[in-house]
DNA sequence: TGCAAAAAGTGAGTTTTATCAATTTTTAAA
DNA sequence: TTTAAAAATTGATAAAACTCACTTTTTGCA
């Protein structure tokens, strides 16, 4: 059985991959037109929170983590983007600086768009706007989710929770019963749960005791995703 | 000094209102061709998170709470709205069903616009496409600040956080030196603090003894926003 | 205006989470 | 392959937050 049966994982993910899926072709071109790619090294900075963006940026492949920074410098993940999804169309629409910061969280091939060939695709294309519209909808229940779940949930919860989410993010080519290898720092983990890292381990230790899952080296491989959703608590 | 050479109030407000301000005539009379009006009381529910959206809700006087209920019936406000925004175009607007539920916190006036005209309005006004898509992308960052909120502060930072917003939104023909008196009841409180109540009413005691605040019956006056601004530890 | 119900407030004990100080393991570069 | 640096892990303790049981105050309605 897939996920989906079992767990309502589209309630966790953005889904910005199917804004620029088969736009026609014409509102595809423009919107093309000079775009520049480029690899990002695990860590690299995409974008930062506070600066005026210049254009949005689309991941031809990898993993890219928004997150936010506190005075102290502690960092809060909002969100992980994968492959085919777009970053950084927020502060264009908002007309303000970015939100966020963005980084790649493994080596990631991402394109840039111009922000005002994107504006002006914009306001050609209703498709493009319309779907803008959708997936920004989206996400607001995303982020209601996810904001319920840093208000309500133990870090064990969360943590139940950002594994199952994560797993479908790297699954690649996969094939039921295959093992998932989610491949994330456990700094990386911590802030995308909202605790410190010695905490994130504590607690796989306790799910590797209970045969929820199993680690290579920083690899966490889940065995159990039914336990898993037991762990998290959530309707 | 206003509130906003000291505090980012526009980073924690959703700025609905500007959605449907001074819209071209023929777009705003097709949009409101066939709404109607009615009276919530305290307490009455708009929506309800997972039902059909059957249209959109313009908050003509009042304040409506956004919220959703875990599995346990525990409450979780996303977000306070008040006169002059509107609600319920997310689900519309995702073709998904309502993310949150909605309920009014006081007496509110409140039309109803059908999901039809809404839908009709959007595709004939690229200025109500326009200013959706930024406020939808403002709402983002709304979003991102909270759950970072929730994600990294302590119950003392996050009251002392949502008493320097609410205190913004409980102004009513405000004039500098004027008391805001925030009437929200210790439950309410505290499911936008996301704790329990005990812990608010701790909290404020707390803040009264420091002088910050006063409270009479459920009211509460908040005296020095900038001590509120220090216990909030906000950036 | 009085009164019952609802809401607010208090205290004590328990659980969860954070923090600090280490040690061990893994990673990646030379 | 070796090895130094980075990352992961463990343990102990302190701080924060939660829960339960209860009392007091406020509210809104008869």
């Amino acid at each position: 059985m897939s996920i989906k049966g079992i767990f309502p994982i589209d309630k966790w993910d953005f889904k910005s991959e199917s804004v620029l899926t088969d736009l026609p072709l014409d509102d595809f071109d423009l919107l093309m037109a000079n775009k520049t790619e480029q690899v990002y090294k695990k860590g690299e900075i995409i974008f930062r929170e506070g600066s005026y963006p210049s254009g949005i940026f689309f991941i031809s492949d990898g993993k890219v983590k928004k997150y936010k920074l506190d005075k102290e410098g502690r960092e809060q993940i909002i969100y992980v983007a994968n492959t085919g999804e777009i970053l950084g169309y927020h502060a264009i629409l908002a007309e303000e600086r970015y939100p966020d910061s963005a980084a790649a969280i493994e080596e990631s091939m991402i394109s840039f768009i111009p922000r005002e060939d994107f504006l002006e695709t914009l306001h050609q294309s209703e498709i493009l706007s319309r779907r803008l519209l959708k997936t920004l909808s989206h996400e607001f229940a995303v982020l209601a989710n996810s904001l319920t779940m840093f208000a309500q949930k133990s870090v064990r919860e969360r943590l139940a929770l950002q594994l199952i989410v994560l797993r479908e993010k790297y699954k690649v080519n996969f094939q039921p019963g295959m093992p998932v290898e989610i491949n994330m720092s456990r700094d990386d983990l911590a802030s995308l749960v909202g605790t410190a890292r010695e905490n994130v381990v504590r607690v796989l230790t306790e799910f590797k005791e209970t045969g929820i899952l199993e680690t290579k080296g920083r690899k966490i491989i889940v065995h159990d995703v039914n336990k898993l959703i037991d762990m998290a608590n959530y309707k």
